[in-house]
DNA sequence: CCCTTATTCTTTGTATGCAAACGGATTTTG
DNA sequence: CAAAATCCGTTTGCATACAAAGAATAAGGG
């Protein structure tokens, strides 16, 4: 469906009248994305929607070395290391040498930072299903099982 | 379905042990974005997925002021403003004042950035359908379609 | 043990993204 | 028409994102 070589005179017409910005995958992702970010910022003024991210792996796996815990998010280490800053700045996580590989900071979240994201997860999960109202339960699912095939090659290419 | 409410000693539980990062539509849409931008970067190495956005659109619909080209490809008037100066120094679009309402700059793709659109717009193609290569034609379309609902509802709210 | 390689963290530079505020221009309204 | 409300473009400030490079450390091989 992409060219249909019928005739080949034609050089660009091929593939040139198909490509449509508001049709591409990767217009619609960012789209989807913007409205989400809006309603995360209207629901938890407070908290970006990384800095809550951050907090939740914390919550979720305890201590995590700054390295490994941008892996759980999906932040390089450039930007976790910014989050962190941020995050331990407001006394939300503190950070402090690994004894046994002094390359590494452990990071952990300190007891205002375990309240704050307590406090917080309620209408995290408000902020999800209201960026999914448009969508049934079926078509929810679906949604996040398509979204995690296309995510996930990640780590292969 | 928040909170079945069956019990109320559980203070936290009922929430608590639902959120999981990684179940997060906005989780999911950051890492499929993120793939999709690796894969862009892969394939168009001298042009950014805005920079290649805002191209599109000019060469879909003509001259368009500086504020609608940031409509059509979802930008705001700070950011559409730094790829507008970016892609003018380059030489592929330039900027005029509008007569009729100068308030307005006009901007339209220079020769240089119409064939430099022509050109890449082929390996862009080929990058929508490797973002979504780990789909058949059937989730392809009804990812896409799910997309577009929940991103369309942003103006609304 | 020394050298090479890999890993972790940091810094710098470039490019989005968006809120807020501002000046200039236009439109609406009384 | 004149004041008020809007709109357009710009600037500033903050927060991602990521590439690239550099410093410190660790790990593995010879």
């Amino acid at each position: 469906m992409i060219g249909r070589g019928l005739a080949m005179e034609e050089d660009m017409r091929v593939t040139d009248g198909a490509y449509r910005l508001d049709d591409q995958i990767g217009f619609l992702l960012r789209k989807a994305n913007q409205r989400h970010l809006a309603i995360f910022a209207a629901g938890i003024a407070d908290l970006t929607p990384m800095q809550f991210a951050a907090l939740a792996k914390l919550h979720e796996c305890g201590p995590l070395s700054q390295i490994d815990l941008g892996r759980q998010t999906a932040m390089d280490a450039a930007t976790i290391k910014g989050v962190i800053d941020r995050l331990r700045e407001r006394g939300l996580v503190e950070s402090r040498a690994d004894a046994r590989d002094r390359r590494r900071l452990i990071v952990s979240l300190t007891d205002e930072g375990k309240s704050v994201f307590e406090d917080r997860v309620v209408r995290a999960a408000a902020i999800s299903r209201e960026t999914l109202a448009p969508l049934d339960e079926e078509e929810r699912r679906v949604l996040l099982d398509l979204l995690v095939r296309i995510a996930e090659s990640s780590g292969i290419q």
